[in-house]
DNA sequence: AATCAAGTTAATGTCTGACATTATAATTTA
DNA sequence: TAAATTATAATGTCAGACATTAACTTGATT
């Protein structure tokens, strides 16, 4: 991330070298080798990957690096690995499949900055919904949209409908990937917010407009939807603020 | 050195327990440990660690534990590591820092839907980033984009310029969670897309749209600058579509 | 025969030591 | 001073031995 570069414009910087990002020193050729190897013995989830020894002769390189390899994968949750039951197939691994880890690194300074990256996605991800649901799923929305609002009047725990609500947005747009992000990226802000404040009840005063939000979408109006997503982050957002800036952190 | 001894009078510790550290199985504990010595130590980003052996002698474990765990930090990006240099801090670790591994599964069927997910954020970015940006980080973002115009005029690869760019904007958002997350849904995107279709010159039509791009932000018009970017996201998708209905698939 | 206990064994987990590789640091040379 | 060369210190890799453990096998008991 150096910007030193800036005004360095070289003329020597025709093979420039990619700078891909580098998995791990360079288990890369491993793990790749051992994709094409799965993909050809047709192994599935649950299936066993050879011993690690036999693996590394097959390659022609060392156990350690067959074994830091395999490592990688297990803290992608890619496989499990097991004392004698050796290791095994947890998702599905294809050339085809790529498993991106993603690492966000998370301040406790950083509440709003996550929020800055949930709000797009959580405005975008409605927009695709109003457009891509199905009726079904239309009716869905606002079945659980109810069903949050009823948890909500009755003073019970709102947090689980208010989950459940937003994965029916979320599935009807067609994209998993919105899902995948949004949930961890609050995840992650859970787990900060949780660390100084204890309980998170934040968004508490937006639920009201959570039917609205619904019946937005199911009319099929992406522009409405949108509005009423983009009030909801901005309120939450006024309230990190207000906690951020109150009693103390 | 260790003091967890310290405190600790057992009663049924007659023998010289030279087996004080009991090793729970994975690397945890060994992360745990370096996460302590490099609080005591005050390192902080860009800080060097021991080298693998001493940490090894420190902890009383082999080096292959110690770079197991390591190269586990180091595929979360908490770490750089580096034949003569080392080990660098690149993060702050901390009690008070999360690390949240994202794990996203990304199919080849998917690009369209990497991009649905990439598009919101970098529309949001460069808002963001016209309104935060200060006068230097306009003054650079106004100059990468000339480069990369210079760069693409000449006819050469544009990947790097382009890069850099981009990574200029997602800077001035002072935010580095698009920089974080953009960059690696990228990487992803271009995962995947390298595969089957070889070199991704994907989005050479929207060079000339960065100038443009570049001067609205330098300007701190978030308007325009958002809507420059949602052209330059339609006309990768177009590329995207026509790529995918193209020869095979 | 069925069930539980003990032993066997095949895999991962770990340590050690050696050597290879390489990016930085030190030195020499122009 | 600056470029080229050598040294060096760290990671990268390999190989072999042993430890640990959990699935498997066998045997004893009811």
């Amino acid at each position: 991330m150096t910007d030193a570069d800036a005004t360095s414009k070289g003329p020597t910087s025709s093979r420039e070298a990619l700078d891909h990002l580098e998995q791990s020193g360079d288990s890369r050729d491993v793990l790749e080798a051992l994709s094409v190897m799965i993909e050809r013995a047709k192994l599935g989830v649950g299936d066993r990957l050879p011993p690690e020894i036999e693996i590394a002769k097959k390659l022609n390189v060392g156990r350690s690096k067959v074994r830091e390899a395999l490592i990688a994968w297990q803290n992608m949750g890619i496989v499990t690995r097991n004392k004698k039951a050796g290791t095994r197939l947890a998702a599905e691994v294809s050339a085809n499949a790529i498993h991106m880890p993603l690492t966000l690194k998370l301040e406790a300074e950083s509440l709003l900055r996550t929020h800055a990256v949930r709000r797009p996605l959580e405005i975008e991800a409605v927009r695709v919904a109003a457009k891509q649901m199905t009726e079904q799923q239309g009716l869905i929305i606002v079945a659980r949209a109810a069903e949050l609002m009823a948890v909500y009047e009755a003073g019970e725990d709102w947090r689980g409908a208010d989950h459940r609500f937003h994965s029916a947005i979320h599935e009807a747009s067609g994209n998993p990937l919105f899902e995948q992000l949004i949930r961890q990226i609050q995840d992650g802000f859970n787990a900060i917010y949780e660390a100084p404040f204890g309980q998170p009840h934040l968004g508490q005063a937006t639920i009201p407009l959570h039917p609205e939000l619904a019946r937005a979408v199911a009319k099929g109006d992406g522009a409405t939807a949108a509005k009423v997503m983009e009030r909801i982050m901005e309120m939450v957002e006024a309230e990190v603020i207000a906690i951020m800036e109150g009693p103390d952190v």
